[in-house]
DNA sequence: CGGCATTTTGACAATCGTCAATCAGTGTGG
DNA sequence: CCACACTGATTGACGATTGTCAAAATGCCG
């Protein structure tokens, strides 16, 4: 399958070939992770810069009575801890949620991009603007959607940042969390989760099953969950024309911000 | 009052005289700012690096029906947009709340502090994942908090990184939010905010009256909140020893990392 | 004093969580 | 092939938290 990480950073700069044999180098041996398996802790000082290049892992934090929080989902094509290794400690946990290809990069690694490779270093911080917006969005749905819309909305999300790395089929995708998973994301329970994923069924916009999502209505899930794509800064800063750039990948439509309509 | 900004950075890396001297220079023209009034709106441009001296503002996103769900409050000391030109547009607003002071940063001037202040540098850097640490505290205060838990928490949140930058008496600080404003924060009804304020009150936890937030006891509150301020990143890295003391003790299922932290 | 924003209250409803079973799928060992 | 165990999904009953609506009280400012 064709490498996320370099599938993603075309998004963020305007890759020249160098840099993606580069990436290509330096993704070319991941070692596998287990599912459900830590790879920092909350506390610990960080170490390496992580990649995900096949799998999910997540952010999270855990609450004192044991409740989780999964802060954001990583996907094939992520990258964590870019630069944290400013800080002293991890203010969070990281860890697989099925079993992942992961690439270690050593800060040295790291440094070498950084020097000789503009370009993919303004992809990196692209990446990590694309993740904050991301939390971003998250945050806005825990305060102000409705359990379906949010759920629906990380669908949404899903969906078009998978379609990125090149991890669609059609209308459909692999989810490999468990309810209670989807749960800790979306800071509901298990038992709702259930209901509502139901709904969801019952009206006929997503189904779930076996680990896969299928989208029944890519535009009416959308439209239902009010999801609109800009977060995700796919549309790249440099295609933007005084015409409007061609959009690119899964149908990304949504309520446009300025007009305040919703677009096909 | 002292430089809010020289302060927070302060935090985030060794200033020398001469940073410390630039900063003064480059904060020295402020421009005051009405209440409620938007700096940037979701969907356009970023055009300058904003900087808040005094006041509050905030990060917001709307939704259709009108509701508003605020992404993080800006205090005096903040920056905002530090590297956000790579991105063609915005994906949220941001808005004063109360009357402020801001500066505005040409890039150029962001570009000089980078080519030839490397500690500013670091602690702008340093300064954005903090940003990054508070709104994940946000998501998991929204996902799994109650309503009385979540709201003492950004008061434990606030009192901490407004006393980082002097602007805390004693056990009191200015809080100039409206209930409504704290509710589109923390993602509840202004009803239910008034109603969870009172209770901190009858609990002798705090008093919030006439833009003054007062706390009765902050041992008590950030217990109560399970406060725990490594999010906020204020021990310097520098500063810790550099034999870390051996907490690689296998943490067992389940269990809280952070088990202890809190103070009676 | 009037006008306006903000806070406060009460009654009621909706959303969502908890508890406790039950059901379904999968893998293992005999 | 089947009993068994285990994880994950599903259901029903019930309760707690939080939202909505509508009104009244309070505080602030000219």
């Amino acid at each position: 399958m064709s490498n996320p990480f370099i599938a993603k950073l075309e998004h963020g700069a305007h890759l020249s070939d160098d840099d993606r044999r580069k990436l290509q180098e330096i993704t070319a041996r991941a070692r596998r992770v287990g599912p459900r398996e830590d790879l920092i802790m909350e506390g610990e000082p960080p170490d390496e810069v992580r990649l995900v290049i096949e799998g999910f892992a997540c952010r999270y934090k855990l609450l004192r009575d044991g409740a989780r929080q999964i802060c954001g989902y990583m996907v094939p094509g992520d990258i964590c801890n870019l630069h944290v290794a400013i800080l002293g400690e991890m203010d969070h946990s990281i860890a697989t949620i099925s079993a992942c290809s992961v690439v270690d990069l050593t800060p040295s690694t790291v440094e070498e991009l950084r020097e000789r490779y503009p370009r993919i270093t303004r992809a990196l911080w692209w990446s990590t603007l694309v993740d904050e917006g991301v939390m971003r969005e998250w945050l806005v749905g825990m305060g102000r959607r409705p359990a379906d819309r949010r759920m629906a909305h990380l669908f949404c999300e899903l969906f078009t940042r998978l379609g990125a790395v090149g991890r669609v089929e059609r209308d459909a995708f692999e989810l490999p969390l468990t309810q209670a998973e989807l749960g800790d994301a979306l800071g509901l329970s298990l038992v709702h989760v259930n209901r509502v994923l139901q709904a969801l069924r019952d009206d006929g916009l997503v189904s779930f099953r076996r680990r896969v999502l299928q989208i029944t209505d890519v535009g009416r899930l959308q439209s239902f969950a009010e999801f609109n794509a800009n977060y995700l800064h796919l549309t790249k800063a440099w295609d933007r024309a005084p015409l409007r750039a061609p959009r690119s990948l899964p149908n990304v439509g949504g309520l446009n911000p300025r007009s305040g309509e919703f677009e096909a």
